[in-house]
DNA sequence: CTGATACGCGAAAACGTTTACGTAATTAAA
DNA sequence: TTTAATTACGTAAACGTTTTCGCGTATCAG
């Protein structure tokens, strides 16, 4: 118990030397099943385990990967972690935590900390504040990489993305289809693809459809909540748009109160729906109607990607794997 | 750019001993001023940064801490793990993350495989699936660990909590006042000091106001959504119990589902009250009242007290860290 | 019977740090 | 002036693995 339990140990024990007890381990072809059995069993009784950082320091590989994102207490991401988890755990693999607050400052931070060879591999998703493509393009060159969600276009790394043009696209024309012809916008992710893309498809919605456009329609997100609020009921007042395409999921809450302070009823007075990953989005009041994005799915498919990379395996086809995003329609746009 | 950059390539260029530069990069007294200049100009210039691997293994030290939890996508784990992660940034450390699903066996594996060196310490909130306190009185024995939220008691470790039972007794009271007098009671984490303590609260209220707690007005929770929606349509249809105290955030959407299915106005009909950390519970049809425990505080204290562990800092006097949680009146019950 | 081949294992170097100890030079104390 | 203490640095061992290389023995084809 005391005496630490290493490979030198179960050697001494087993009378053999540290290198047939270290092959062994690793189930070499070069040691006998006879010899395999003994390490074996004298380990599980021993209960040994590797020292990782002698294995690390030894074979470059750590087994371990970095993801690096916005912040955990987000539904979106949170549940990309758990599929990232689920994957790694199958892999045998071991997951960091890194939370940049959308500060590409730290962002940096984090990914430089990492190159030392403290993990094999990272899964990010950017920060919004901010697209500085040159870094990037230098870091995955050094490390494997693959981006989901919120990436960085034209890099030669992998990228796992959704159908943000198509669905938002699709979603702007449901609510055409209800009757909405001055569709505000609430604008996130505005310096990412995937905000513009979303744009592009509400844009685009409302053309194909003889709708003009308005910039007086379109107002940006702010890290200010109280912000937020005041911004939509500007809006709403002045405005008086019959719908609220929500980009993200941010702008729900101030959304649905600003509503409620000017008594506008939503669906009759305006229509609500915004891309979300919120488990109650059915019991709001009114239900919301969402355009939820495959987040566990997301993560799964990324670290499956990380996982070939790392062992070398070619990846099916594309460095492009677009999910699908489902628009689930609710009270909120009442038809 | 290709040569990798070291301790040993610095003491090269610098024409010192590896030694010397080791201790300048730690600061070490025995080093002049102007040699340390010297590395460190020279370190930034040549982007050093430290081999995490070789730093472990000689030091034993990995500036790295575990989260072993049930689940990642869950709001109140979430935000215990954004808590954790932002002490750990303050103290220079890196956070694993472990989930558990509620399965004890997979938790022991995690935890025994991070006895290694792996990691410095561990914060953990244990599975609810079952109580076997005689594995982690070994394992804190092993490694400084700090249990937050679901802890096992009569341990030799900090235990980071909240006044379940005192917010649970007060809940209960909030719905008698509002003239509550069949309080059925949606009963999760049973084998945990939480459970125990949140039902403990709810009897006690009801005794204390003269109201007789009955078996069939009590449920409990299981891994599977339909069950418990069920067993909450036939608990409303057999007991027509006129309040539900759900003790979990699981409960919430089966409940609210269940009293739609069956017709019933909340709070008319029947009030519900829920243990929550839902962003969303104010928009709710109708928005819910909660007891929300401060998750992100709780687990910056678990962080804290974990790096005081580390740091061989006394703890300030208790083992036992309680915090407040906060019950929030809504429209759900309605007084 | 000889030479080649495969098999099973050990010796030792290597990974990049940290640190105990030694040493020479300088400074302070006696 | 001698001795002790301090300063600034170097040597080398150590942390626990993995892996290259080499060596002896057994096996097998010719």
């Amino acid at each position: 118990m005391a005496e630490t339990v290493n490979i030198k140990r179960l050697a001494q024990e087993l009378n053999i030397s540290i290198a047939t007890v270290s092959k062994a381990l690793n189930d070499s072809h070069e040691i006998s099943l006879k010899t395999k059995n003994r390490v074996w069993t004298l380990a599980k009784e021993l209960n040994y385990t590797p020292n990782p950082a002698a294995s690390n320091l030894r074979s470059n590989k750590t087994k371990t990967v970095a993801v690096v994102i916005p912040c955990v207490a987000n539904n979106f991401f949170s549940l990309s972690i758990m599929g990232i988890e689920e994957i790694a755990r199958q892999y045998g693999y071991h997951v960091l935590i890194y939370q940049t607050h959308e500060n590409i400052e730290a962002e940096k931070a984090f990914t430089n900390s990492l190159l030392n060879g403290r993990v094999d591999g990272i899964l990010t998703s950017v920060s919004s504040s901010e697209y500085n493509s040159e870094y990037y393009a230098n870091l995955v060159k050094k490390i494997p990489l693959v981006f989901f969600d919120r990436v960085y276009e034209n890099l030669d790394a992998v990228k796992v993305t959704t159908d943000d043009y198509e669905i938002a696209f699709q979603a702007t024309e449901h609510l055409i289809e209800c009757g909405c012809t001055k569709i505000a916008y609430l604008f996130g992710l505005e310096n990412l693809p995937a905000g513009k893309a979303r744009f592009a498809g509400y844009l685009d919605a409302l053309k194909s459809h003889g709708l003009a456009p308005s910039d007086e329609l379109v107002i940006k997100y702010h890290d200010d909540e109280e912000f937020n609020l005041q911004q939509i009921k500007e809006l709403l007042g002045k405005y008086k748009p019959d719908a609220l395409f929500s980009s993200i999921e941010e702008f729900i809450i101030p959304a649905y109160c600003a509503c409620r302070e000017l008594g506008l009823q939503i669906p009759d007075d305006v229509k609500v729906l915004s891309f979300s990953n919120l488990s109650t989005a059915k019991l709001l009041s009114p239900s919301l109607t969402t355009i939820s994005q495959p987040a566990f799915e997301i993560g799964r498919e990324a670290a499956k990607c990380l996982f070939k990379i790392l062992h070398n395996k070619q990846l099916d086809d594309e460095q492009n794997i677009i999910l699908k995003s489902v628009l689930t329609k609710r009270e909120s746009t009442g038809c």
